[in-house]
DNA sequence: CCGGTATGGTGAG
DNA sequence: TCACCCTACCGGT
């Protein structure tokens, strides 16, 4: 489940276990042994995210960088450390408890130098107060690419991925294959600052919950959403499915190699003021 | 058991 | 644009 709420979660949640503290290190699973092995025993001095990626520094400037991918989990368990089970790359321990991490696209050793970089190459993150939208925004005005496309893009915006990118435009009802550059100004306003509210509410809760209060299974007396990732969604992964707001069918598609959902009525497809014609039909 | 799929990203062509 | 990487889970055989 990681997107941008899901890693900054976890960074809060490590530093409460780990932080300032003196950690036993290792990898089971044995391909990140010899880094393991260079950390087990040093202090790690804090956690943090930028988007999607997770940086855990130990004292000396080193950094752990991490980044889930798809399927990566790193599990954070009270307790004594049991034998790892499956493929652990990377384990941290302390008295009180231990983490494991597993199917990771991206563990790596690396200086401050690499920290640097790679937070440096990341659009603004929603989920950091210092975030600057209005760089975001300088890169959507003049793109000829689809907005669906330039959400995901974490050198424009860092930390959406596909469940917050279809649902983030259903809720502004922004065509997804809309070209950037005919978004207007006060429009990609609203969609920053819902993505601020959505992101927090995310990491607070731990799930992705996005339906409005009149839309939720309770108010609307339909069953609650059984899914991997258990919030309330209005069209991701709901291709074939009603609508909730106006019972038309919500479709899909493919956006370059990935899942792409909205509704169709919702989100009408959007027109230039050139191909319109001059008084209408 | 096997194949398909998944909230992501990289590097080759 | 495609192949591929990481792991777990789910459905159909």
């Amino acid at each position: 489940m990681p997107e941008g709420h899901t890693l900054h979660r976890l960074a809060r949640d490590l530093d409460v276990a780990f932080g300032g503290r003196r950690v036993r290190t290792s990898s089971p699973q044995g391909r990140f042994a010899a880094e393991a092995a260079a950390l087990d025993g040093a202090v790690l001095v804090q956690a943090e995210s930028g988007g999607k990626h997770l940086f855990v520094e130990f004292v000396g400037d080193r950094f752990v960088h991490v980044h889930l991918g798809l399927i990566g989990k790193f599990d954070i368990t009270a307790g004594t450390a049991p034998p790892a089970v499956g493929a652990v790359r990377l384990r941290i321990e302390h008295e009180d408890s231990y983490a494991d991490l597993r199917g990771a696209i991206t563990c790596d050793l690396v200086g401050r130098a690499r920290r640097d970089q790679v937070i440096g190459e990341l659009g603004p993150d929603p989920l950091r107060a210092d975030a600057d939208p209005d760089r975001a925004w300088d890169r959507i005005r003049r793109s000829d690419r689809a907005l669906g496309d330039l959400l995901m893009d974490q050198k424009v915006l860092a930390g959406v991925g596909n469940v917050y990118r279809a649902e983030v435009l259903f809720r502004h009802r922004l065509d997804p294959r809309r070209p950037g550059r005919t978004l207007r100004r006060g429009q990609w306003v609203e969609v920053w600052e819902d993505l601020v509210c959505l992101l927090a509410e995310g990491v607070r809760t731990g799930r992705i919950d996005t339906v409005r209060p009149e839309h939720t299974p309770e108010a609307m007396g339909r069953p609650a959403r059984k899914d991997d990732h258990g919030g309330e969604v209005y069209v991701y992964r709901r291709d074939g499915q009603r609508c909730f707001v106006c019972d038309s069918v919500v479709r899909t598609s493919d956006l370059k190699g990935r899942n792409l959902f909205w509704c169709p009525r919702c989100q009408p497809t959007f027109r230039s003021r050139a191909t319109k014609g001059p008084s209408g039909p």
